[in-house]
Formats: structure tokens, C-alpha cells, sequence
DNA sequence: GGATGTTGGTTCCCAATAGATACTAGGGAT
DNA sequence: ATCCCTAGTATCTATTGGGAACCAACATCC
């Protein structure tokens, strides 16, 4: 039934990259760099309650699948700038739609949650 | 400069929506369901790995968000059957694209974690 | 000249969460 | 009688997430 990957199979590799994309915090790194080039702090400073080992753990992992590039600079303190690959670039389009479908219907979600915790269940 | 809602703000609502797109196993029953009204068994067959409680606790979320609808009928034994509000299948378009990018793209994702641990830390 | 702040991290510890396993109820089939 | 089915829940442990402290090397403050 299924002619393409199967993502519903743990041994998929397509598997392996839906659960990068479900790390929120990699998501909003990847809305952030999509706009322009930023160094840790700065990435620090903007994600809100991030802390300092998420998001070194974060960009991390996105530096080894390919998504984006680190460049480091030896100034004094030292200085470190994240940037999208090409790659991450085209992710990061795709990504984009994700928050923009969360902006329009978040008004629908939070109205259902309502109803739910009143106890109507309905559909 | 952002003139929308700020979904690096913690406390801004849109960020819950992008934390529950953030659930692979959300991601994934939006998926199966999107093609056909499923039972909670035939979810956790299709859904390789997933246990019945992460199941269980993902279409209890799905369920307070407005996304899928449950309805349970009284046979023997008892039959539940899961599918997508109309809110829901608007996102699972969404969610659609991301799968698309991973298969289009898994291979370059791999071919980049390979240099990395290889220790090639090129861009 | 010592205290403090900057840079980009790492390490440690604890709380929260994910996951595995076992259990429930109310039957049906062997 | 015993095992299996349904759709979960309860419990326990393994893994992960987040907070805070620490690091080097310098710049500035007082």
C-alpha cells in the first residue's frame, strides 16, 4: 500500500530526520537563521528560555546533518557565526509553513482545548 | 521587527502549536490519518515502536487540540475509531511537506553526517 | 590590581518525560 | 478453564531536558 519510504517503520532514515524536525528547538533555529547570519549569544538572546546546553546540543546536531554551517572566529572573546547550508535553506522554506499554519489557526486550537477541559468532547 | 506573533517568545501561544507539531508520534498518526479513519489498534500496528501509552497520550493530546476526533461504539469488545476534524486535515497538508522534504532529501542528510563523523567539518 | 563581564561552550545534577511491562474489564473462541 | 481480543491505565525504570556552575583568555570598571 505504501510505495514510497515508510516513515512509519523505526528503521527508516526518513524517520531519523521528522525527529529533527520534531526538536522545537531546532525549528526555531532554523526560522532564525533563515533570515540571517547569527553567532551563539545572539541566538541565545532571542530564543526565549532556551538554555546554553539545548541550543549548543542543537546546533550540534543540525552542523551534522548538514543543515547548517559553523564558522568560528579567532578574535578575543572568540567568535562563532551559524548560517544556513543550501540545504537547511530548502528545509527551512518548508518549515516556515509550519508556524504560519500555527499563526492562522491558533485561535481554533485554543477555542477546541477550551471546550475539551469543559468536558464537551464533541467533534 | 517582528511584526507577528513571536513564537520565540515562550509565552506567546503559537509556540504550544509548533511544541505539539514537535511530537513525532503527533506528526505521524496526522499522517495515517489523513488517508483514512483509523482504530486505536490499527494505529499502533502501523505506527512501528510506538507503546500504547505514548499512543494513548498522543490522541488524548490531538483530541484537546481539535485535530482528530474519537468516537467509541459499543460492540464487543469495545470499538474506537480515530479521524481528522476538518482543523486537522488542514495541518496534515502541512505536516505532508515535511515528509516530502525528508524523503527528497534524507540522502544528502545522511551523506552530511557521514563527513561529520568523519571528522570533516567542511561546510 | 582584584572583581566583574564578555565570548562559546562543557560538565554536573536533578526533575521531568519517554518507554517497557503488566494489569484492567468484558466478553468470544477453543 | 484458558487464552485472546478490545482500548486503554498503572507502575517502574531509562533517557532526556533544563538550571547552574565552571572553563580560558582577555577588557573594562573601580
Amino acid at each position: 500500500m505504501l510505495h514510497r519510504p515508510d516513515a512509519f517503520n523505526a528503521r527508516c532514515p526518513t524517520r531519523q530526520v521528522l525527529d529533527r524536525i520534531g526538536d522545537k528547538w531546532a525549528v526555531l533555529v532554523l526560522i532564525l537563521l533563515e533570515q540571517e547570519t547569527l553567532r551563539f549569544n545572539e541566538l541565545r538572546r532571542r530564543i526565549d528560555s532556551i538554555s546554553q546546553k539545548m541550543l549548543s546540543q542543537t546546533l550540534k546536531s543540525l552542523e551534522r546533518d548538514g543543515l547548517i554551517s559553523r564558522r568560528a572566529f579567532a578574535t578575543v572573546p572568540v567568535t562563532v557565526e551559524y548560517s544556513l547550508t543550501p540545504l537547511g535553506r530548502t528545509l527551512a522554506g518548508t518549515v516556515a509553513a509550519l508556524t504560519q499554519w500555527a499563526e492562522a489557526h491558533i485561535g481554533e486550537v485554543e477555542e477546541a482545548q477550551r471546550r475539551y477541559d469543559r468536558g464537551e468532547i464533541a467533534a
